[in-house]
DNA sequence: AGATATGTTGCAAAATACGGCAAATTACCC
DNA sequence: GGGTAATTTGCCGTATTTTGCAACATATCT
């Protein structure tokens, strides 16, 4: 209207404006960018969800912040089901004998099971997780071995090349492997790409190798298939899932495991 | 009240902000937060609580803390001759800048610069040492290189063969190794045959290595000398070395830095 | 024990989000 | 150019969230 100034293009030049200063300041505010284009908070806000849906940017309260798709910290994670958790970890330790090769993905389901590992010994253990390093690495008579490579600050593990590549060097007895979800089904599914190639990997390099999912995933639908998921031995997990995506599972080869 | 121009504080920066002060003190009081933002102490209080509750730190009388789940020996070792070990750590951060790629090894006087990086931005961090990456994967802006391989429970690090080939790969601005100790005739010395060989490595990679030790080290006799220990570009202790020794390294090439 | 500081809770005020609806602008067709 | 449909934008009322205040319980210090 009366502005004049640079009004001339309309939506998409604010859209421009909103995500250079998100870029610059980390946020912005409501208030400040109605102030600054001299529309209303309603306006604002619907570019703030515009934008949003298009993924470029997190909305809160007042405004918005860069997009994070921050899964809760790990430490908070691990204790959510917790007590399903430990009892997935008491079976998946049920699994393993003293002297075997143990690979460990990352993940707080796979954390527990590295707990339920502490009466064993003369394990080798290999985990792509830090935190899972550190604790067994504490055990006496098991031998860590990490898998190095990027760290994901999510999951305080290693990712990508170098993990995948460390992967193949090893000779595993029996692999625990963590994933996103139970898709409708029966494929255990994940976030990333490259979480998924890693699990794929974790599963060929192993003997026998078992999934580890607590029931809350049960039906989520994460997008990407994990490649030749059917390899696996077993779906370790607390609870029984719907019957529908328990048979689909079964019929494409892992075995359910409803640990109590 | 509406503070105008001060741009508002959205609930999520504030947590940006808090978190970003926890990191670079250790802990952070809830009167200088509340002062700081200009909002009551209960508002800090809610927010501490939230960030509380998703494990991003822990509460203590009057303000939050970092949250340490459990770290027993290392931590430890790291109290003894702290005051120290902080000082060369800080001196160690003050020759980092911005954007750089930083090696650090393993140990305690090593962590010690690790945890004086907290301030810089846009670092890569190289380590084998789980306690380190652990420690700045939790850093926004820092991207951790994990060098994996077997893991020694002592060091809590990765040591062997595939450390070795790992640190090849990099290309390192700044390195900073620790050692066993400073021999009377003025070079660094290490327990460990595989030890010296890699810390030999990391000062290989790097445009520029310095060895971290404290006073205690001085005179200290351990069997391996460091290869290529002269290349290093100096040493960072908290107190001046015996003249003799000192002498008879900086001969050798590396500089002095005593930290105060 | 007393004094000071901090934590906790309930409640009210302010700011913000969301939906419906009308006005203004733009696009489009004849 | 006129007219109509579609989109954008602003305004309003209500629901939700956030924040500050006050009163009281608890902890910490001297």
């Amino acid at each position: 209207m009366t502005d004049a100034s640079d009004s001339r293009a309309l939506a998409p030049r604010r859209h421009d404006e909103i995500l250079k200063r998100l870029a610059a300041d980390g946020s912005v505010s409501i208030a400040a960018l109605s102030a600054f284009f001299n529309v209303s908070r309603e306006t604002i806000r619907r570019d703030l969800k515009q934008l949003a849906d298009r993924g470029q940017l997190g909305l809160v309260h007042g405004g918005a912040t860069l997009f994070e798709p921050t899964e809760p910290a790990l430490t908070q994670r691990a204790q959510e089901n917790s007590l399903a958790k430990a009892a997935i970890g008491r079976a998946a330790a049920g699994l393993v004998r003293d002297g075997m090769v143990v690979l460990i993905d990352s993940g707080t389901t796979t954390l527990a099971v590295a707990q339920a590992l502490s009466g064993l010994k003369n394990l080798t253990v290999c985990t792509p997780s830090l935190t899972i390093a550190l604790l067994l690495c504490r055990q006496p008579s098991t031998r860590v071995h990490m898998l190095g490579g990027e760290i994901d600050s999510g999951e305080e593990a290693a990712v990508g090349i170098d993990a995948l590549e460390a992967i193949g060097r090893f000779r595993v007895d029996i692999a625990f492997v963590g994933g996103g979800g139970l898709s409708p089904d029966g494929e255990v599914t994940d976030f990333t790409r490259n979480g998924a190639e890693q699990r794929s990997r974790m599963i060929a390099a192993a003997e026998r190798a078992y999934f580890v999912l607590d029931s809350s995933k049960f039906g989520r639908l994460t997008p990407l298939r994990i490649p030749r998921f059917e390899l696996a031995a077993g779906l370790i997990t607390d609870a029984a899932p719907p019957a529908a995506i328990g048979e689909a599972m079964v019929r494409k080869g892992p075995k359910l495991i409803v640990a109590t």
